[in-house]
DNA sequence: CCCTAAAAGGATATAAACAGTCTTTTTGGT
DNA sequence: ACCAAAAAGACTGTTTATATCCTTTTAGGG
């Protein structure tokens, strides 16, 4: 259970690829996706993503591509996954404990918030600068 | 992302619910599916699962049900969990590093492990003991 | 021995999510 | 004007989730 999906699994990739670049210079989508082995229709739709919150930014026409929004030591491996997987979310009652009219007095309830918390920090202590190969 | 599935949280629920009931109780299927609020014909299949494993015991016939297969405080949450819902993987690659060949030199890879690690920590530190509502 | 209660097992149905492709549009550079 | 590249949206095939039947097996009680 708690499985990446494969588009988490590239959005990583792929971000983490532009990390280890310079930060002034803008990447082809299709190097990218090469790079990182990974199909660059999927790849495109996932970096739109990206770009719609601004973890990345994209120049179109002759010349453009992506790079990274901000620098790679201000964007968190939360960030990126939440950004392409939805909000850490154990149990749906995490979310939202009304939908769950057991929730008051539940005793598992307080677990998965604890998971979830757990899970948060993990992510959330880690940056691209982090994870970039070649640092 | 990493969301419970209903059969997860139904699979909790019922035996959650066993778990508050004296040791040596047999309990109608039908009666815990009507208390925990989940379809009788689904939490069967998930009952049956248990069963196989020995999480609970079942008796068939006439004054038949089920009953845990062992003490409430030496059943821990992660194995619930991982009976219904398989392995705690937050990325496949934590299976199995060879799959990816990237693995060898990949900084995502160990974060993967430690999300592993922490959750299943949470989840095993609780028992059936801890979550029943009647202690 | 038969009837009934109850779980086990298997087959099926529906819907949603996942994984990816294709086509068209917009934008920028030359 | 033309070309290069990303954006946007429609579309498809596959798999997983969420169940619901139906039949079979097992056990107890009269
Ligand atoms: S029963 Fe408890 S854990 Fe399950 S959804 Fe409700 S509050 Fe959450
Ligand atoms: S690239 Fe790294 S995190 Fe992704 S599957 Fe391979 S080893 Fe795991």
């Amino acid at each position: 259970m708690m499985e990446l999906t494969r588009k988490g699994e590239y959005a990583i990739r792929g971000i983490v690829y532009l990390a280890g670049k310079q930060t002034d210079k803008v990447c082809l989508l299709s190097d990218i996706a090469e790079a990182v082995n990974v199909p660059p229709t999927f790849l495109a739709k996932i970096f739109q993503q990206f770009s719609k919150i601004g973890l990345v930014k994209s120049y179109r026409g002759t010349g453009g591509g992506f790079m990274l929004g901000r620098p790679p030591e201000q964007i968190t491996l939360l960030e990126v996954v939440e950004a392409v997987e939805g909000p850490i979310l154990p149990n749906r009652c995490v979310a939202a404990p009304t939908d769950c009219e057991r929730s008051c007095d539940c005793n598992v309830h307080p677990v998965w918030q604890r998971v979830q918390s757990e899970v948060r920090q993990v992510l959330g202590g880690v940056s691209l600068k982090d994870l970039a190969i070649c640092k």
